[in-house]
DNA sequence: ACCATCATGTTATAAAATCACCCATGGCAA
DNA sequence: TTGCCATGGGTGATTTTATAACATGATGGT
């Protein structure tokens, strides 16, 4: 947390009363949130209740690699990494709706490798596994 | 094609006018298509012009592995190599939208060895990767 | 022929995301 | 100071994507 507010600081961006609020809200889960969900959060603390409202500091985060955003859930969750410039895997619990972040280095060879033998240039790339987290595995398969 | 009925029939399943039809409005493109996009397509052939006819005919293919949802995109692409119970990466161009798809194992193996280590069990993996292809890359960097 | 099952169609609605516009702030140059 | 303009935030409306719920029709086994 600390740190995100120093590598926006170092970044000259302007990390601004909603901005934060919506990252503090993203951290005090393990979960994804959608986009509405983080609204309502903001919309009850005083801050705009447009949709755009939220969008617009989610889109922040995640263009500043403070957040990353799970698009099979279409929801967005912190980085617990910021500032490492990493290609996250995602382990998503089909479960308990969890979401882990992962890095895992050979992934980012192994594409840029079969994507250079086309001749395609990566930019950004996206990994996401859906799976039962241990927790689940072991016993109670049911949403909290 | 003709591999995508052979399995269908293969496993028993009912490769029906408007699924089959549906496979062949993707495979028409390499580019992913949105549903809507399909449903359009299949409406003015005749079928059914409510969103749910679009769905469940991608759902089906998808679920049969004869096509791949692409999460980035909102939008369907056809398999490529039907049968072959892949883990594909897609290379999705961000200029001219068509997507390729690649299949590198080594991504599953490092994926499943660092979800293992943390007792994450996996079921279903996706990879996406945002860049140019290699024509783009080259020359004219617009869309069609 | 009968029934269970699967597939299709339709209406309606939900969920996710974006557009277009306005106003406030705050830095900066004249 | 004043005027300007870039950036960020608020709001209403709309678009795009996806599902729910229900009725009808086809298919295949017995």
């Amino acid at each position: 947390m600390q740190a995100a507010v120093d590598l926006a600081r170092q970044q000259g961006v302007r990390l601004t009363p909603v901005r934060l609020r919506t990252l503090e809200i993203l951290l005090e889960t393990h979960q994804a949130m959608g986009a509405y969900e983080v609204l309502e959060r903001l919309a009850a603390e005083g801050f705009g209740s447009q949709p755009p409202v939220a969008y617009r500091a989610l889109d922040f985060l995640v263009q500043h690699g403070l957040a990353h955003r799970v698009q099979r859930l279409n929801a967005f969750a912190a980085c617990l990494t910021p500032g490492h410039d990493h290609a996250p895997a995602f382990l998503i619990c089909r479960s308990c709706n969890k979401v882990a972040e992962a890095d895992v280095p050979a992934i980012r060879d192994a594409v840029g490798q079969a994507a250079g033998d086309s001749g395609f240039s990566v930019e950004r790339m996206t990994v996401e596994v859906l799976g039962l987290c241990d927790r689940c595995a072991a016993g109670a398969e049911v949403r909290p």
